[in-house]
DNA sequence: ATTTACCCGACTATTTTAGTAGGTTATTCC
DNA sequence: GGAATAACCTACTAAAATAGTCGGGTAAAT
């Protein structure tokens, strides 16, 4: 099982796509700049992202990320799934096979631990993440840096120009 | 999160050393032998549980390793956290500051998975594992094989002797 | 004294992660 | 039409972690 930057990655920016899906399409550079992370690697991610039919793109000026469904019928789980490989806490990714070809005598603990793993993940969808307090208040706390970014960008911008 | 082989293999050992606490101390190549690590590496993972004080060792002759206390008092989360840094979901570390000291998004669902793997493995000891119908028949197969090995091995001693 | 088996530190090949670089294609606004 | 925008794509790379190996110790039993 992994669950490093990539997953969590991915989860923030689908979560900051939820949270500002009502503006139209959101653009990769906006989730860089709000949430920290590098563009190009962004653009790695949504690769899958879309390949797994989480996200719908659109192309050109004004373009950016839509979400393909409804905040609630996407899942923390199903991100995850499409970044990593999987949630999978096996050595042998359930083929019962880790000690040379036969059942190591841990087997049915790392399964039970991946569905316990799975099936919290899989009852989390982003409107209900988008729904929490706490993440609410991030998020606020985001969106009042990035406007100060972008004052900041345009007074650079004049000072240069 | 982590959980690679090195968790598994030391739950995997641990077991190995409940299912044969009652013969006295386990040697280490016995383990290698019937659950297929190496040796070098087991010596590793051992020192990490001791220090944890998991198991006592024995020296010597006829010496290994025992659990240092009861099969019903041993998790499976305190052998992950002794061999891995932790079961971990969060990338900060609960310091609540991965993205440039602030707090990310999805800080909170990290949190929250991490509590409930280990609640989960933390509620899971060795003498539970031991009692499980599919681990004893795996545990046995692995018997049934090593002694073959042992024969093989006499019987290679005695045609290289 | 010798064997057994734990103990310890350093070293290494491989894999994964996290990120960079540099370019191409589609769309919109002027 | 042309410039700007932003998705799209491939390949490369530095750093870290994993999964070991190797070589020598030290304590205890026979
Ligand atoms: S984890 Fe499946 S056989 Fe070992
Ligand atoms: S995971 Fe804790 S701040 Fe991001």
């Amino acid at each position: 099982m992994r669950l490093t930057t990539k997953g969590r990655y991915a989860v923030t920016a689908m979560l900051d796509l939820a949270l500002h899906s009502d503006q139209g399409p959101v653009s990769l550079s906006d989730i860089s700049n709000r949430q920290g992370i590098s563009l190009s690697y962004l653009e790695q991610l949504f690769s899958k992202l879309r390949k797994s039919v989480l996200v719908t793109s659109v192309r050109g000026p004004g373009g950016g990320y839509r979400l393909s469904r409804l905040k609630e019928d996407i899942f923390v789980a199903q991100i995850v799934d499409a970044v990593n490989e999987s949630v999978d806490a096996t050595g042998c990714s359930g083929r019962s096979d880790c000690q040379g070809g036969t059942t190591c005598l841990t087997h049915y603990l790392w399964c039970d631990l991946s569905d316990q793993i799975h099936d919290f993940l899989n009852q989390i969808s982003l409107a209900q993440l988008v729904a929490r307090e706490d993440v609410r208040q991030v998020a606020e706390r985001q969106s009042i840096e990035s406007q100060q970014t972008c004052v900041d960008d345009k007074i650079n911008a004049a000072i240069i120009g």
